[in-house]
DNA sequence: TATTAATGGTTAATTGACATAACTAAATTG
DNA sequence: CAATTTAGTTATGTCAATTAACCATTAATA
């Protein structure tokens, strides 16, 4: 998925094929279009930078959701994370390996586990989000403050159906 | 990757686990995540759309792109459709098997080929235009008109970095 | 011009994500 | 207490996507 340096060789039989994904079409005016093409970029962006920290970014939003509802189980950060239960389980396991995250046995239902961050995991999480909001900044480096408040705004809208 | 229905049973040891992707988190405040789930959105609606041609997005894209670029090379091709050369193949292969484009060997370079639409192709392709367009609509149902051509302008400038 | 290197396209093999089904253990229901 | 449901896990299969190796042709170089 890791696409960071131009291609090599733009070969003669096209207009311009101006570096990265040409793409001169009418498909330009399409949000769909110019949503994927921008989100590929931000997600490229973290990727990058959450690899010096061997995190994927569904790790990443895991910490962050499990911070927010310590004890929630995983069928509930399954549905966060909008992924099948199964993955669920490398997914933790790795976080566990790491103690950055622990599962608990529940008292009264003991087949589920709560879930919880370590310490260590909290405070990896608390300079994951700087590294996040670090990534946001520079891959949104073409908008000013208030453009980027405005993008924001506007793509909560549209998921918030 | 079809997730259209709400999952069933919201499990109780979360504050309210709302609907679809819960998340309040701290990752509200980032762009990339509102951008990632909107994007999604947006992708899962045109995949259901063009499903109904047997088409995914990637081979709209490359109708567009030939459409807009005729004649072009399959290296140009996946250049702009930022997938490797070995994928163009079968993606092409399927456009051609269904008399939707063509493979002209080159005159001058005996081992490359002109892509062109066939003008099936080309009737297709204005059809599935109009699709987007709506997907686009239904997706984005909660702007308004100004809003939708603030969020294209912004989202470009993003990705035209 | 003979040899070598580079390029367009293809094939093959590997990896990896992801969904589905099936299984264990524990809880609920009748 | 039997039957069903649920949480988590394991196992399996599918499919996309990257990588490496390959052939044919062209370009470069001696």
């Amino acid at each position: 998925m890791a696409k960071p340096s131009p291609p090599a060789a733009p070969s003669e039989s096209l207009p311009p094929p101006q570096m990265q994904t040409a793409l001169d079409s009418a498909l330009d005016d399409l949000i769909g279009y110019a949503m994927r093409r921008a989100q590929l970029k931000l997600f490229q962006n973290l990727i990058g930078r959450l690899s010096a920290h061997d995190l994927r970014p569904a790790q990443f939003s895991a910490l962050a959701i499990i911070d927010q509802n310590p004890g929630l189980m995983q069928a509930d950060l399954a549905r966060a994370l909008a992924i099948e239960p199964p993955q669920v389980v490398p997914l933790l396991n790795k976080l566990e390996s790491r103690a950055l995250a622990v599962r608990v046995r529940c008292k009264p239902d003991k087949r589920s586990y709560g879930i919880f961050l370590s310490k260590t995991g909290e405070t990896l999480l608390k300079e994951l989000k700087q590294i996040a909001v670090q990534s946001d900044l520079d891959a949104t480096a073409a908008l000013d403050g208030e453009e980027r408040e405005e993008l924001l705004r506007l793509l909560k809208k549209v998921y918030q159906d």
